[in-house]
DNA sequence: GCCAACGTTGGC
DNA sequence: GCCAACGTTGGC
């Protein structure tokens, strides 16, 4: 099982969507690089789910469902979708200046690379996520 | 709203 | 095949 980071702006399709919907096809990725990630995911891994833009924090977790198939919205068969579904919601939000200030997490790939919208995620970096995510906020 | 970091496009 | 110009993403 391999982690991964997803993206989306909430005010686009948020965690809150995916809770309801239960189910989303992960489509609309034109950058080749986050395609060939795209393309590595398997059904069972773990994906962080990301909101960009507004919120700018590790909003859920979600897990691949289906693995890769050509991406329904778009002509040119290069491109890929996959498709996830919301694992139970966090106890707490982490934000990305959160991330940037633990040894654990400071050097993802989301943090070093901002514009990339599926990025993989190590084992240890998802577990320190999960931990901070459960960790009650600071006083 | 600005700008850094990329990716893409097109002239040569 | 190089690279300048331009477009897009996303943090700040």
């Amino acid at each position: 099982m391999r982690c991964w980071l997803i993206k989306s702006e909430p005010s686009a399709y948020s965690w809150e969507d995916l809770v309801r919907d239960g189910r989303t096809s992960w489509d609309g990725v034109r950058n080749p690089q986050a395609r060939n990630y795209l393309q590595r995911m398997r059904r069972g891994d773990r994906c962080l789910y990301y909101h960009s833009n507004q919120g700018e924090e590790v909003a859920g977790i979600a897990r691949v469902v289906r693995r890769a198939y050509p991406d329904p919205s778009s002509a040119d068969p290069r491109w890929v979708a996959v498709d996830v579904a919301p694992l139970p919601t966090l106890t707490r939000r982490v934000p990305l200046s959160e991330l940037r200030t633990h040894v654990a997490t400071a050097a993802m790939v989301l943090v070093r690379q901002s514009r990339l919208s599926v990025c993989p995620v190590t084992t240890v970096e998802f577990r320190a996520v999960l931990k901070l995510a459960a960790a009650p906020v600071e006083p």
